[in-house]
DNA sequence: GCAATCCCTTGATCTGGGTCAATGCACGGT
DNA sequence: ACCGTGCATTGACCCAGATCAAGGGATTGC
């Protein structure tokens, strides 16, 4: 596992404390955490760690986004996972690691040794807890993904896919969404059609088509504007309970 | 939620104890655990439970086969979850379901209260312990899954489904496959499709496929028979580690 | 014995998205 | 300024799998 190690730094001021593992933690248990914790920053397109590596970390994302990828042999690529700020990496009580990890952007993670972490759990059950949670927000992330996969069009995937980046992303002011209709999407067309099921021509294709169409309007390739969420909404298809896709 | 209640039993007895949560539990755990577990039988084709329900109970599938299933409005149907004896149905801290739940074959559940369950978690760490990993093991499954459904070809997705239900199938012996290459489907060739993101045509034509090709041999439609696993395996383009879709 | 279902198979045809190939940028390096 | 390299777009064509439609057994009830 390569990355350049960065600091240590006090877990009180960790970015990610709102939604991972060390949100609920008293004074104690955050100085047991501090005592096993390391930052670590990847560059935009290195690995992370490949499928089969033995996995001695567990960590949470602070910044940036990384992919895990499932590959066939013949090179086919299915993007099982997205990590955006504050998703956690890693499982305690497997050693090895499922899944190929790749930064997308710059990422920096904040880093867990894993055998004391287990070690941890063990008697501080709230933390145990708490990953028993995000395993099941997971789970129906991916269940949700599934439905996505195996029955949306590509229009309805990418709409879907536009929903979720902007549910999660966060804006300087801290809002999520509604307030703006503007996006920045953290992937490229590759990532976008790895993570859909499709190929980058489709993906590419279904950005003209709702381009032509008025649904959403382009700022060079990474910025999308969404004039009518509502528009978007109806094109995909959108359960409307807003579903649990991250 | 409907079903017929069966009968309070011991939980020493309990079919799902291999693999289920009340596998390590010691003697005082298991009275606790019997004191809020009762069992239910569902006949084929009944709905268990149907998504939004407010679901006021966990429970192990001790006999039979359900599915998880996701539905569009328009009627797109895609399975997220393939229910065989052993599964776990529900989770700690989340009062409402996700999915449709629906008894394929008669089934039998092994039930727990929801609140008192939760309530016995806190006591029995290594109970909470069980169901991370139940959990994880879960999400590794989905990660698969959305694989198959992203990247693989129509006879890939039915080879993979074979391949599944083969190492999922305990023979009367209590050996798994390798031994026999005889499978009773437990499925409709209309549930693979809605778990293989195809179209019952599809998968009728790929079986028949598969015979012509020489692959397989079918006795009826529930009884399949696979006299070369190596040649299946080639047509899966199977990663080989095995996976650890169910 | 005869409908009526249910589930499955098979055929004919269509089409969404894949494949192959060319072109268009934006960039960093020399 | 000029290339080279890495995305992204666009076009032409094709094909795996969907769609539409027609039977083909089993099983059940009358």
């Amino acid at each position: 596992m390569a990355g350049e190690l960065v600091a240590t730094q006090d877990c009180s001021s960790c970015p990610i404390r709102h939604r991972a593992v060390c949100a609920r933690c008293d004074e104690d248990e955050l100085s047991k955490l501090n005592a096993i914790k390391f930052y670590k920053t990847y560059p935009a397109g290195q690995t992370i760690a490949m499928r089969g590596d033995a996995l001695n970390i567990v960590a949470s994302v602070v910044a940036g986004t990384a992919t895990l990828e499932r590959v066939i042999e013949d090179g086919r690529t299915q993007m099982v996972g997205l990590l955006l700020p504050s998703d956690f990496i890693g499982r305690p009580g497997r050693a090895t690691l499922q899944y190929d990890v790749t930064a997308v952007s710059d990422v920096t993670l904040c880093c867990f040794q894993r055998k004391p972490f287990e070690a941890l759990l063990v008697d501080v059950p709230h933390l145990q807890q708490r990953l028993l949670e995000m395993a099941l927000d997971e789970l129906d992330a991916a269940r949700d993904w599934m439905l996505l996969l195996g029955r949306k069009t590509a229009r309805e995937k990418i709409a879907s896919l536009l929903m979720l980046i902007a549910k999660r992303t966060v804006h300087p002011d801290g809002k999520v969404m509604g307030d703006t209709t503007r996006l920045e999407l953290p992937i490229s067309r590759e990532t976008m059609a790895n993570f859909l099921g499709l190929t980058i021509e489709t993906v590419s294709r279904q950005f003209t088509g709702l381009r032509k169409d008025g649904v959403i309007e382009l700022d060079g390739n990474r910025i999308v504007r969404i004039p009518d969420l509502e528009g978007l909404l109806v094109e995909t298809g959108d359960d409307s309970d807003g579903g649990t896709l991250f």
